[in-house]
DNA sequence: CCATTCAGGACAAATTTTGTCCAAAGATAA
DNA sequence: TTATCTTTGGACAAAATTTGTCCTGAATGG
């Protein structure tokens, strides 16, 4: 089971994966089920995986499919606070918020 | 200028300056222009209010505009992290992928 | 009783996102 | 150069999601 490099987008491992193995776009994308060109997209980060083909990926690369999830979930997050040009500390504030949130949910 | 009590949902922050204001939904949904059932639901967080919206707010209740606007950000974070069922290091990866994509646009 | 407020479901309209196709650009080799 | 293969990226229909409104019902307070 591969590990993954950190601190690059979901894309960038991606590619990062494909490119180890030596192989071209439509290689990929014929084994993982998806057009080409949809592919070097996600790669660029220019469409969103679903969570179908993080799994796929994670099957054909033998990587944790768990650790790619929250690849892309952080990646989320750190395209939304630099489309909307977010301070950092909101990271903080959302963290206490989760946790209050949870105590509303047990009550 | 009020400050806005922290460590709750924006819903929750409208709520309480709504009721602080001893005001009905009605009553403020005309002041700011939106369906009475709309900004029930905005309160309950089962609606997001749009950016103008968010201004509006902000003038109404004479709050500070950029603070509100990243209570919003922080609770679409938090929702997203407790829709997933993410763990909260994310938040971490996502911050350090933040300073890596700024630099990757600097080139 | 009546009037008013708020919760919440249903649903069409609006908006956003997705995935595909195609053309053009880039790379490599002969 | 030409031929071939890879990658980029625009356009766009289809699919999915979100929004805002309307309406009904429950609860509260005269």
């Amino acid at each position: 089971m591969a590990t993954v490099k950190k601190h690059t987008t979901f894309g960038g491992q991606l590619r990062q994966l494909r490119e180890t193995a030596g192989m071209t776009l439509r290689e990929v994308a014929a084994n993982i089920e998806i057009d080409p060109s949809l592919l070097a997209k996600i790669e660029r980060n220019q469409r969103q995986p679903t969570k179908h083909l993080i799994k796929n990926i994670a099957d054909f690369f033998e990587v944790n499919e768990k650790e790619l999830l929250e690849e892309f979930l952080s990646d989320q997050i750190a395209y939304k606070i630099l489309d909307e040009e977010a301070d950092l500390n909101i990271l903080k504030v959302a963290e206490e918020k989760v946790a209050y949130i949870k105590t509303l949910r047990n009550e």
